[in-house]
RNA sequence: GGCCCCAUCGUCUAGCGGCUAGGACAUCGCCCUUUCACGGCGAAAACCGGGGUUCGAUUCCCCGUGGGGUCACCA
């Protein structure tokens, strides 16, 4: 298939149905680089109309908890990533018997007496692998041919007791059950894989194809910490980020698409999305990037979406719905986009009531009408007084029906503004209307709230300067 | 330390023997602007070092240096 001239049909490499899998350890939070792998497992799989599994390794019961494994598939769920099943490793022991007495009798295991590692002073009965062949070379997707000597392993132990697999083992036997055809998974398994692949000999199962992917590195240097590093996928989603920013973040740590484009779709990476790209070094995630891409997104986003995300706020905010008037909420909404607030700032500035003006006539103290001049001094009250007047005089004139719009309010202050000196005019009206330090525009808030409102607003700025400068 | 892997701006990266070494984030400056933002334009910023191979190396090879991974009866 061709996109922007690129050829990315892998496909014709591949017989028989594509399966992927993630294979987290329910022990931990689930991390960006966790994700990453699971998003580079799903465009796969769906590029090739496969299937994307998860596969809980919870064989080490002590530390698996079922927190964890629901974590981990809302943040799935939460980024897009659905799986096409969910399975849990310890539901496989009967399997696993199967396989290891399987190694057993064809002699490429034993049973090993011995001292117990955590206890010493217990004799234990494990199953070790017979080593015989211990150079073991594999290919691997990013790294192409990759050669491991693994004497100093020697006779490996790969169960706990004859029912009882470790990891490697219980690796092999179920991506073998499950059909896995590509494991893509983090480099630190590397070192690994030649155990997996001498069972995968041992056993006479045909293996996957490996694709090792660079670690995602903390800014401090090293293998992300969930300690150190705040990572999780949920403290993303806790900081108000949006899904299609962290996928499209994460996307491109470690891939590209070769041109120069950035902003992509879900849909637009399944499309793109080739082994072939994939980095060797590792990464470092960088959070400014994902604040850039959040912001993005939102100027991107659907109206409709954007106003799922803002108006229960307001609504929490003014439970009364006819204090919220719709073009209020649209100018709002207007200015969540263009400047692309992340929506948790939205809902907390809502919520402390720094968009109250569109909707109630703001308090503020007098002195804040007063801006200040190219010298940085402050203009008097009575300077102000006068151009307020005139501004209000103004505004009057335009027609409340069918000219208040943004462009005929600015249209009736503008000359006189330049005249003046345009802070002089618009500050002082500017915060008539909003009664903040920081806000939209005069005009934008006077489009929103209409005539009547914005001439009674101005008018108590006047009144607010007269006190002023009657005290003075 | 053994084994394995990696190395282009601060960060993510393009480059697959000949380029003014390109883009993005961040930074800085200018412009737009009543404020805060948004936006526009521009600047600064990289081939880890040393040997080869070659007419020519960022690119290929070797060594060094640096970084990382891993060395469980965890996963």
């Amino acid at each position: 298939m061709k996109h922007n001239g690129i050829t990315t049909d892998t496909s014709s490499d591949i017989s028989g149905k594509v399966v992927t899998r993630i294979a987290p350890s329910p022990t931990g939070s689930f991390h960006i680089g966790t994700a990453r792998t699971a998003l580079f497992n799903f465009l796969f799989a769906r590029k090739h109309n496969g299937i994307f599994a998860v596969r809980f390794e919870d064989t080490d019961r002590e530390r698996s908890d079922e927190k964890h494994e629901e974590e981990i598939l809302s943040a799935l769920h939460w980024l897009s990533l659905h799986p096409d099943t969910v399975t849990r490793q310890s539901e496989r022991k009967e399997i696993h018997r199967e396989y290891i007495a399987r190694l057993l009798d064809s002699d490429h295991a034993y049973v090993s007496r011995e001292p117990s590692k955590k206890d010493p002073s217990r004799e234990v009965e494990v199953v070790r692998f017979r080593n015989t062949n211990p150079k073991v070379s594999f290919t691997d997707t990013v790294r192409s041919d990759i050669t491991i000597d693994t004497s100093d392993l020697g006779d490996f132990v790969i169960a706990r007791s004859t029912d009882d697999p470790l990891y490697n083992l219980a690796v092999v036997i179920d991506d073998a059950e499950m059909g896995v055809t590509h494991v893509l998974r983090g480099d630190d398994h590397i070192v690994n894989t030649p155990r997996q692949v001498l069972l995968i000999k041992a056993l006479g199962i045909s293996p996957p194809m490996y694709t090792h992917i660079p670690l995602i590195h903390s800014p401090s240097g090293g293998k992300l910490s969930k300690r150190k590093d705040a990572v999780s996928v949920l403290s993303f989603v806790e900081q108000g980020y949006l899904p299609e920013a962290l996928i499209n973040t994460i996307a491109l740590l470690g891939w590209n698409p070769k041109d120069d484009r950035e902003i992509f779709t879900l849909e637009e990476l399944i499309e793109l999305f080739s082994l072939e790209h994939i980095q060797k070094k590792e990464a470092i995630f960088d959070e400014k990037k994902l604040q850039w891409f959040n912001k993005q997104c939102i100027q991107r986003m659907p109206e409709n979406r954007l106003r799922g995300e803002v108006v229960p706020a307001l609504v929490k905010r003014f439970p009364v719905r006819s204090r919220l008037h719709p073009r209020s909420i649209q100018t709002i909404l207007q200015t969540v986009r263009e400047r692309g607030i992340v929506f948790s700032e939205v809902r907390e500035s809502i919520h402390n009531g720094e968009y109250d003006f569109f909707f109630t006539a703001p308090d503020y103290p007098a002195a804040l009408l007063l801006p200040k001049d190219s010298t940085k001094e402050q203009y008097s009250a009575d300077q102000i007084l006068t151009s307020l007047e005139r501004t209000h005089a103004l505004l009057k004139s335009v027609s409340a029906y069918r000219q208040w719009d943004e462009k005929h309010v600015q249209d009736a202050v503008w000359k006189y503004a330049e005249e003046q000196g345009k802070s002089r005019v618009l500050w002082p009206l500017r915060v008539a209307l909003s009664g903040r330090e920081k806000s939209p525009g005069p005009f934008v808030i006077a489009q929103a709230i209409g005539k009547k409102q914005t001439l009674m607003r101005v008018k108590k700025g006047v009144v607010r300067l007269r006190e002023l400068s009657g005290s003075a």
